[in-house]
DNA sequence: ATATTACTTTGAGTTAACTCCAAGTCAATA
DNA sequence: TATTGACTTGGAGTTAACTCAAAGTAATAT
């Protein structure tokens, strides 16, 4: 798979998925004898999960440091597993911080819809 | 209250706190008649909406476009209305990724669990 | 074979949202 | 009253994560 058809699948550029070869986000891509990206079904997953990753948050170096490890095979399975477990929490703050948000744009927009029909304005309106 | 006891009750440091004055993320705060800000009641509902805001990734800009209409009075209660259900919109989107995310995470750790319990990496226990 | 298009690399530039700095003012204490 | 410390402003600097540009190479269409 070339690197556009890639990023046509995934909604991306390719500078993106460039840069993210370049620091490690995910591994080196398989080449073309000619030097151009033909990315495996492996590369691919790799890149579906950066994807998956970044759009939570999860920082970059979290990445990096995932494939790192990886790549030094089965010693590092224990270190994986933590820096996984650290990711969740991070995304899971994120998570109830959001829902949160939610809940309070829920409550104001049901204040407006409630002024908007009834022309009255309560003071929770206010703001 | 002062800039200090705001940015202690909501773990935030007074340069952003007049970060949001100074570009209307917040409305203007009240004065001493040396100057010095002094939050009501009032301005610190605005501090603690914008804080939850800027949590889930409501922009800025956003948030600025909301007061200056909400500064101009009751004739832009839509206009607000409709910034909010916006705003709420791209908050849900996020807050799917992040489900989602969290999900891969889940499933990715039980994994890594099995793998350091029985020793075993199934194919799936790759990247 | 040639022209066009898509790819390559390296390195610089951009963006949003802070974050820091310098110089000055004000308030509280010795 | 002098000093200390917290506040003020305007503007510059920082950071993460892209994003773009320039110059060159490769693949495809005519």
């Amino acid at each position: 798979m070339t690197i556009k058809e890639v990023c046509e699948k995934y909604d991306i550029t390719p500078d993106t998925l460039r840069y993210y070869e370049r620091v490690g986000v995910i591994p080196e891509v398989n080449r073309t004898k000619g030097g151009i990206r033909d990315f495996s079904e492996e590369d691919i997953k790799w890149v579906e999960n950066a994807i998956c990753m970044r759009s939570a948050g999860v920082p970059v170096e979290m990445l990096i440091e995932y494939v790192r490890l990886f790549q030094q095979g089965d010693g590092t399975l224990e270190a994986r597993r933590n820096l996984l477990i650290e990711a969740r929490a991070e995304v899971q703050k994120q998570l109830d911080k959001y829902q949160s948000t939610m809940d309070r744009l829920n409550y104001k927009i049901s204040r407006y819809d409630e002024a908007l029909k009834t022309g009255i304005l309560s003071w929770d309106d206010k703001q």
